[in-house]
RNA sequence: GGCCUCGUAGUUCAAUGGAUAGAAUAGGAGUUUCCUAAACUUUUGAUACAGGUUCGAUUCCUGUCGAGGCUACCA
């Protein structure tokens, strides 16, 4: 049990001891870390009590800190400020606590137990290669299993291609009319770059035409409708779905260029799936749901052949399920999907890591799961997160501003060399160590800029900038992680310690502000990683990994690890550094970030 | 128009209704015969606006202003 649950009980206990005829309620009590100005590790607040016991706050802290001191060995002083009961953690509670931890490379993890959840993430289009916004989608999925993997469960790690569709075939035509043939062997591009080089010119020459029929008098709407290229696109997504054999082996290869291209660029960023779902695959499923739907009544079916339902009663509108000409919509192949996965792995949970700009669609295809009956409806979480933008706005592949995936690899890692040379710090490795370093450093900045900050907001990318690589960054955390290294690799270090070394867990020598913070820091790390996993919150690991590295840094600043005052204080720094690194491994490793022993 | 997010130092981000709103970066001033100065110490600087609920509001409610998204027979 952690410091703040076992506070809580005790606090708990001697308010029911000291006021048992008031009925409080145990659930009011906060427990805080103390604020660094006052003395003191945690912080009981007692405004929730002072009025049903009519006590003035002082008097209250008092009666329950000299209670909290008589009844608990855990406490060494305690002290009332202003309404808040500041209690200091006995120094002699943390050998034992090291003892117990500091060389465990579970510390954090839960005990596994069986609730099966399914992380849908990446889910790319075959039309396009991945760019920096879907690295934010990408990160956020590996890190949120591997979180909920540690606490615990169950995790299937999914993949949902969509690979067919109106946007599919923009990329055929386009090759067609002007690829001359063209292949990933024969051009040197990688595939789903090629893939999406078309794609642009798709939209170049629909453009083309749209703006040569208004010349010649139409009206905006009418040409978008009259481009010859678009009606190209339209008739190809009719004979994909009625299997002409030509149009299926056409898509068939260039999806396949795609996935060769996608699989290279997942490889680099260090993730990967265990299950992938094709849209292709699923999306007749669906239909067989909507038919189903339309034959119990749910659904409705319009004079044109088109198939809605009707959500007005929910405060939504009219959604569309299978157009007039009998083709699917996005929202089919989902209703298909969800039910194959939940009859695959019978989940308790399915959570979509998809962008905000699909909150209605999610929300709705929640809504109609449930008008359908499907046992799946209820365990559909959206974990939605904000769009990553440029200054200017968005990036639309469309129109060429977004800033590639694969180049943002490189440049990080260009950065990271550039930075590591400048600071001299290449001495002592091999050229291929070197290259391993840089790829270390620059991926990393990379991953934590994008987890850092909390998955529900937005937020604003410069190209112009490049990440920076101090600060509130990976390699902040890096840095510290090889400078523990770095002591661990002397040779006068004392023996790692064992319970003999303190006399029944007592000190002769109190811990210092920085050792006690450290420890204190260290002591967060469980509760700290159940609540990401609870809130589905990276970027709390984040924030946890760099502030332990700070509270590091400063203890490093003024503590001797090697030449400290005793052999006391020696192993029990030691073990608190090695702890420390475990620590920062085990957080970051979560977030597929490596931190290198040397730097 | 309707619905949903979001407005915090110059900038990028924090803060289960709790103490004097924290960091990072940029700017100012320092620290290296001693375990890695990619570090440490110190300083300047912010809750869009107006009400309300509360012992206490960045947080909850209402309104105003501002930004973004959705509201497609695109995915």
């Amino acid at each position: 049990m952690t410091l703040a649950a076992q506070i809580k009980c005790l606090a708990s206990d001697a308010l029911h001891a000291l006021f048992p005829e008031a009925g409080l309620d145990a659930s009011q009590i906060t427990i805080n870390l103390t604020k660094p100005e006052f003395k003191g590790h945690y912080t009981i607040v007692l405004f929730p009590f002072v009025k049903a016991l009519r006590m003035k706050p002082a008097d209250l802290g008092d009666k329950l800190g000299n209670y909290l001191l008589e009844h608990s060995q855990l406490f060494s002083a305690c002290e009332t400020v202003s309404g808040f009961l500041n209690l200091s953690i006995r120094d002699s509670y943390w050998p034992g606590f090291l003892l117990n931890h500091f060389n465990d490379t579970c510390y954090g993890d839960a005990p596994k137990h069986d609730y099966r959840v399914m992380v849908e993430y990446s889910s790319p289009n075959t039309n396009k290669p991945i760019h920096f916004g879907h690295m934010r989608n990408n990160f956020l999925g590996f890190a949120v299993s591997n979180i909920l993997k540690s606490q615990g469960r169950q995790v299937v790690m999914a993949n949902l291609v969509n690979d067919r569709g109106i946007h599919i075939c923009k990329s055929m035509i386009a090759w067609q009319r002007y690829g001359q043939g063209a292949t990933p062997e024969s051009t040197g591009i990688k595939g789903d770059h090629l893939v999406g080089d078309y794609y642009v010119r798709f939209n170049d020459a629909f453009k083309e035409e749209v703006n040569a029929l208004m010349a010649a008098g139409k009206d905006k709407e009418a040409a978008e409708k009259e481009a010859p290229i678009m009606k190209e696109a339209q008739e190809m997504l009719r004979r994909w779905e009625a299997g002409d054999a030509e149009t299926r082996q056409l898509w068939a290869t260039m999806n396949g260029w795609v996935y060769k291209g996608f699989d290279e660029t997942y490889h680099r960023l260090g993730i990967h799936f265990d299950k992938y779902y094709y849209e292709s695959e699923t999306y007749l499923l669906g239909k067989k749901i909507v038919e189903d739907g339309l034959r119990s009544g749910v659904l409705y079916r319009k004079e044109d052949g088109s198939v809605w339902i009707d959500l007005s009663a929910e405060g939504l509108d009219q959604k569309l399920l299978l157009r007039g000409d009998g083709t699917s919509v996005y929202m089919t192949q989902d209703l298909g999907t969800a039910r194959l996965k939940y009859d695959e792995y019978k989940l308790s949970k399915s959570i979509y890591v998809i962008a905000d700009e699909q909150n209605y669609h999610m929300q709705v295809l929640r809504l109609i799961m449930q008008k359908l009956n499907e046992p799946a409806a209820d365990g559909i979480y959206h974990l939605s997160y904000g769009m990553v933008e440029l200054p200017t706005g968005r990036m639309k592949s469309r129109e060429g501003t977004v800033v590639d995936a694969d180049d943002m690899m490189d440049e990080m890692i260009r950065l990271a060399k550039e930075q590591t040379e400048a600071a001299g710090k290449t001495e002592g490795f091999s050229p291929a160590e070197l290259h391993t370093l840089y790829e270390m450093i620059g991926l990393a900045a990379l991953k934590f800029y994008l987890l850092r900050v909390e998955p529900k907001k937005k937020m604003i990318f410069d190209p112009r900038e490049s990440i920076d690589l101090h600060g509130y960054t990976a390699t902040f955390i890096q840095y510290a992680h090889a400078r523990i290294c770095s002591i661990l690799r002397r040779e006068n270090l004392p023996l790692l310690p064992d319970a003999t070394h303190f006399q029944n867990f007592q000190l002769t020598q109190p811990l210092t502000d920085g050792e006690a913070g450290l420890l204190i820091h260290l002591e967060q790390y469980p509760a700290l990683l159940a609540t990401a996993a609870q809130e589905y919150n990276p970027s709390l690991l984040c924030n946890y990994a760099f502030t332990l590295a700070q509270a590091f840094n400063s203890f490093y600043d003024d503590h001797s690890i090697t030449k400290a005052e005793n052999e006391e204080k020696k192993s029990l720094r030691l073990m608190t550094i090695i702890m420390t690194a475990q620590v920062l491994r085990h957080s970051m490793n979560l977030l597929g970030i490596r931190l290198p022993e040397k730097m």
